[in-house]
DNA sequence: GATGAATGAGGGTTCATTCAT
DNA sequence: TATGAATGAACCCTCATTCAT
């Protein structure tokens, strides 16, 4: 029923088969189950669906960080941010991984922003929050941490998940890592 | 004289200008100077050049590196870490969005490991010296750091440079909070 | 409200707009403001629009012929006819334009004949009225004259109006040596 | 060998046959025995092709009309124009079809003076001639005249060869009214 | 090594037409 | 009568790649 929604679901389904670029709008239909002219009722392009497909996730992430994170302290839930995140991307890892293909090769690079503004806005009063609670160190910049946060959080699972043949434990150890530089460098624990 | 540094020359302007996906072998070989024909003698298809582009980035990358860094502390190189591929992104900020887009659409992700692997090696190295010293906290893992760190500064860069209108002050912000962060996170100070 | 002459109408300024070949049904359904599906209630096929311009193109050139020449004797009326038409073609080149390759685009140009049945009939009569008055050459035959007539007319209407940036005094000239050679031909007055 | 001639050749018998609306390029190209792409390194759109068979067509009229008249004199040149053009349009009347709807739909309509230019230089010149020699009436404006005569001219052919189911007698009548008629117009003979 | 004309498969997109409402 | 979402066949054109010179 919902035409738009399929066509991004069998988006996502092809594109991780057959890779951006080979991908073609008549396999994106014949899978939504709908005529070749629709899709263009829909997305004026073949890679408009891109941003589509961000939305999704962005919008999926989101909804799992307030199930995961909701209710807790805004220290408690600073400390689990990067494996929800770490978790969330390697279930997704085939939508994140088409993003960082399609979004660039658009001109839509300025909507990533625009996407990603909701997740910011959310960590960033997160962070307020935690300042005001004392439980992270005064000098952090909320705006500004935020955006180092997602970045630095959404690099290393992209390296595990999307780059590299990382081993079970391989992986453990990066999150590790990278919990601890984020204990660090949010001032939750000074750094051993 | 060099065609084969000429074919990569052409390819970082013609890609930054039309973008990966509608730049053609014709408007390479054109600004090139060179004949159609010519560029599959050293390239095997249309996209291989991006091999050769990134090899570039990270070899003039690795190259400022050494020229900025080499003969400070350990500490005091790791200090300077940030700024100085904060900047060098920046100036080669063309190239490095093609490479996002144009390694993930063709089957050579996993070849960014691979060219990577001299910065990793060097930043390891780099962080196992200033653990050694005592410059660093004693529970960073050199391995996992090294990745952690290259992606949470990539990241930032990108932000910045890349995908946001990011004014020069919000720029020098946003650099300042990472710096603090990785400071805090290498244990190189207290978080403030 | 009288829906089939608001398509005629948007058809004629699309036609001109675009072009024939370019103007689609979609163009000419969104400038009459009706929607898509409404047009075949009135035309079975894109182009069958055609039939309607040209029978309004050459209804209203009937009728500002005999608006402007009925009453007059008819050599007086011949002597006018290339200005009156000049002028009407001037008036309707748009549309004029669009007959020429709408018509031949389909199986339709046997309708030409059909079409400008009427205007050759009246010409006819008012040939064969002339030389009954005596006020033409004895040797005209009236059926294939008004055809002769008609289509120098039109050609220098054609050429003046459609195909050549003609200035107002080449236009007067051209017409002035038209109407001295209709003159010269149907023998109102000996060659000069 | 010349590929734009084949494909000359081949656009006219395919647009003959289909149309010019249905006419494809993959029908021109089948006929002319070339690849696909081959077409757009000569033509840089499906109707361009338009210009080089109006180019054609003209060039042959003209070669036509100086063999059939050159060294007669003026005069009597002028007395066979219009049988030859006759005859001509009858011969090509496939191509000279072509033309009316071909031409006016792109945006080509201005190089239609450009390709007639050269018919009537020579006409135009052959009035002069005439008109020196007394041969025709002294207030011919040979520039006009010539546009004249040609669209007179042609316009009956397309008449009697392209629109109307046109028996032989009466093209025959038609042709002989119009000699009639130029020869009236042009002061050879005084209008009968 | 270098050329560039030729290839021809392939895909994005358009759009005339239909039909359930 | 009127609508406009949906259809899907069809086509123009592009462009990666080849190969004779």
């Amino acid at each position: 029923m919902d035409k738009r929604a399929a066509i991004i679901d069998a988006a996502i389904a092809v594109f991780a088969e057959k890779g951006v670029e080979k991908a073609t709008v008549s396999d994106i239909v014949k899978r939504a189950g709908i005529a070749q002219g629709t899709y263009y009722l829909y997305f004026p392009s073949r890679l408009a669906v891109m941003g589509g497909i961000a939305e999704r996730v962005l919008t999926q992430l989101l909804a799992r960080l307030h199930a995961q994170l909701d209710g807790l302290p805004a220290g408690a839930q600073l400390d689990r941010l990067a494996a929800v995140i770490f978790t969330e991307v390697g279930a997704q890892h085939q939508e994140v991984a088409l993003l960082y293909s399609g979004m660039t090769q658009t001109d839509q690079m300025r909507r990533w922003e625009q996407i990603y503004a909701p997740l910011y806005a959310w960590l960033q009063q997160l962070l307020e929050q935690a300042r005001a609670d004392g439980a992270i160190a005064a000098g952090v910049q909320p705006r500004h941490a935020a955006r180092v946060l997602v970045g630095a959080i959404e690099a290393a699972a992209e390296q595990v998940h999307l780059y590299a043949d990382t081993s079970a434990d391989e992986a453990r150890a990066h999150l590790a890592e990278l919990e601890r530089f984020i204990g660090a460098g949010l001032g939750r624990a000074p750094a051993v």
